[in-house]
DNA sequence: CCAGTGGATGTTTACGTAAACATTGCCCAG
DNA sequence: CTGGGCAATGTTTACGTAAACATCCACTGG
């Protein structure tokens, strides 16, 4: 049912046009007042669209629609007079900028694009978060770009849908090594920043400082007075587990003991409840670092059952401090990491690179913070060869 | 440093701007070829911004933009032949349509807002994934609305901003309460789905089924023996939490049992800590239902630690599904939500109310799932007077 | 053989905003 | 009292896309 025929009343002050439904929500009468935006000489019917334009106040108002412009952008050379007019004039029709129009003039969307696997880790959302919140700040939104399977294809296709996107610049969520090849199909002009990452010489990265977090909980278990380290690592291909676990060794190395064979995990609760069955059987084992919380958790869990308590037999460290970690049994010793500055960082970041693309890329390091709790002691004393390295009574 | 005099250019093939710094990013030698899009007469020379427009992809291809436009939208009534010849132009340009001029001109933005407390729990983040994923399948972006503080004005802020936000239609992930005198800013048109709340007569609410998964919860603790099931409720502010408690009590009432009083928690692990403390203390409690499962971990903790063995003892059911819930000490009997699902049908719902705007509101509930683990167990044998109710082994 | 038909393509225009330029009118210095 | 200058405001135009309408042309059937 097309309302043909409205297109005759050039000049008609209101031309009535086709409401479908409600759109009044809940008890408005239908179709009462038609709320402007439809005096406009040739207007087609079958749209109820958008509300009033700039031209709608500046009719209202007694001015052009120029001078609307000034007033709802704040720019200077209207009178107090004039602007109070066309301020009363926007109250009244409701007035919202329309910000296609405005992104297609200006030639920026004032949106940043956020690519993650949504809901991979806690720290990723904390981080999202703080994006979401900083970049609300500057007077940006923020798009998701969720992408369901960590692999090169599904990135790849964020990316490209990337590109029909309206967003100015991206801020990557992601281990890099799935990023390699897949720039290339970035719009150009159109900025990154990187974090939870490394690869500092292609991109700009953010990341929490792995490498301190990891000698800080290493360290604390040595001047605990622990012969050794064992660490629960996070998966092969994760650049942090990466991280993590060399830290680990080098700081064991530079003190002069020797590391352990490395347990590998895969972030999850479970796979630290399994590495905590194997450890459970190691009886030199009086000290674990692992790569988080979760693992942590599931690694308390294993401990426990086996009958290790914590922290008389065995110490557990974490990694991230999840908000649960002050609750755990015993409550867990951990890094925490800011992620919030995290966040707040990469939209500086990017924010700065757009403004001045010459910038060089670069890494910055936010430093974590060893939160000790209970899950930490110096060992139990020894029961074979009292005669080792151990000077204790 | 202003290049003007490029305007009298008029007809030349390449009026080469100024180009402020890097753009090619790595290593691409700068300015070496203009990469369209400066082909048009009269172009300012101060921006080096979006790549070709339609009508370079028109020119090169050697058709009108109108048909680069049927290509670009996949419409009918172009060759085959055609057709190539266009595609090889767009990419050889590396043509990206604008989203804001088709926005402009369809009047739509394919966007959609989603207004949250950002991190405040879990689920809430595993339904903002499953609507980014459902909205991305649907071709919609999804932009988010971060709300700092849970007060009425923080809310209020982030509805006005949303205002001048290019989004078609809302999804709000939080307690209906703060939402009340609020939706009058909401551009008109625009329509909204509430996730995670009541109030279906005003909105179109989709939430988990608190109240089958608080009656399965509590059935499930009376069938395995126990006399009554204590409650530790979320705080009062919170339909969830007043909703799953009034279930609580009705299921207890109906099976002709009488409630203990309640136990009040705010949603954290610590809250339920110190609810936990208290708990212990009463000999005759021998069953609690945790409103969520941090809550539940702490009353875990705490019990523990007053000697209380779980499930021996005391047996313990939380609510939500955590993944960390497997891994508790012990693994954790709870009501699984889908949040995903509620995600899914969040975005279906606003969906459908856009394209059919007289939709009435209602309220779509998922249903819940007990996952049965290793809390809960038949309650321990009566020490005390044996001649009650129970008619034990 | 030619009017008619319909598919392929081109041209015009509008979407709402804001930059650039044009105009108005008032005040003050010469 | 007069013209220069400036502040306030208006007019024109372009941003990139797509709907509506116009044109062109090859083919078909009478």
């Amino acid at each position: 049912m097309r309302i043909a025929g409205v297109k005759e009343s050039i000049g008609t002050e209101i031309a009535r046009a086709a409401r479908p439904g409600g759109e009044g929500q809940v008890g408005a009468v239908d179709g009462e007042r038609e709320p402007v935006g439809t005096s406009r000489t040739r207007k087609r019917a079958a749209r109820p669209r958008q509300g009033a334009s700039m031209a709608d106040v500046a009719r209202v108002a007694g001015v052009s629609s120029q001078t609307v412009s000034r007033v709802s952008n704040g720019f200077p050379g209207v009178t107090e007079e004039t602007r109070r007019q066309v301020l009363a004039a926007m109250r009244e029709l409701g007035y919202r900028p329309n910000s296609a129009a405005r992104a297609l003039k200006r030639g920026e969307f004032r949106t940043l694009g956020v690519i993650t696997f949504s809901l991979s880790s806690m720290g990723n959302i904390r981080t999202l978060e703080a994006i979401a919140t900083s970049a609300a700040r500057e007077g940006y939104a923020v798009t998701l770009l969720p992408v369901a399977v960590p692999t090169q294809d599904e990135v790849h296709g964020a990316f490209s849908r990337l590109g029909e996107l309206a967003v100015d610049a991206v801020i990557v969520i992601m281990e890099i090594h799935l990023l390699d090849a897949v720039t290339v199909s970035l719009p150009p002009g159109v900025q990154v920043v990187v974090a939870d990452s490394d690869a500092g010489d292609r991109y700009t990265v953010v990341d929490t400082d792995q490498v301190g977090g990891a000698r800080d909980a290493v360290r604390h278990l040595l001047d605990l007075g622990h012969d050794t380290v064992w660490h629960l690592a996070g998966p092969e291909g994760s650049f942090a587990a990466q991280r993590r676990a060399n830290a680990w060794r080098d700081t064991l190395t530079e003190a002069g003991r020797v590391p352990p064979p490395l347990v590998r995990g895969d972030w999850s609760a479970e796979s630290g409840y399994r590495a905590g069955l194997r450890l459970a059987g190691e009886q030199h084992c009086t000290a674990v670092f692992a790569a988080n919380d979760q693992m942590a958790l599931g690694l308390l869990r294993a401990l426990h059952e086996r009958g290790r308590r914590i922290p008389d037999d065995v110490s557990v460290v974490g990694f991230d401090d999840i908000p649960e970690a002050a609750s755990f049994l015993p409550p867990l010793t951990t890094v925490h990491q800011d992620f919030a500055e995290v966040g707040r960082l990469c939209v500086a970041g990017v924010l700065s690179k757009m403004r001045n693309a010459g910038t060089e890329h670069g890494t910055t390091l936010v430093p974590p913070r060893l939160v000790v709790r209970h899950s930490t002691a110096p060992p139990p004393p020894r029961e074979d060869a009292r005669a080792g390295q151990v000077q204790g009574p």
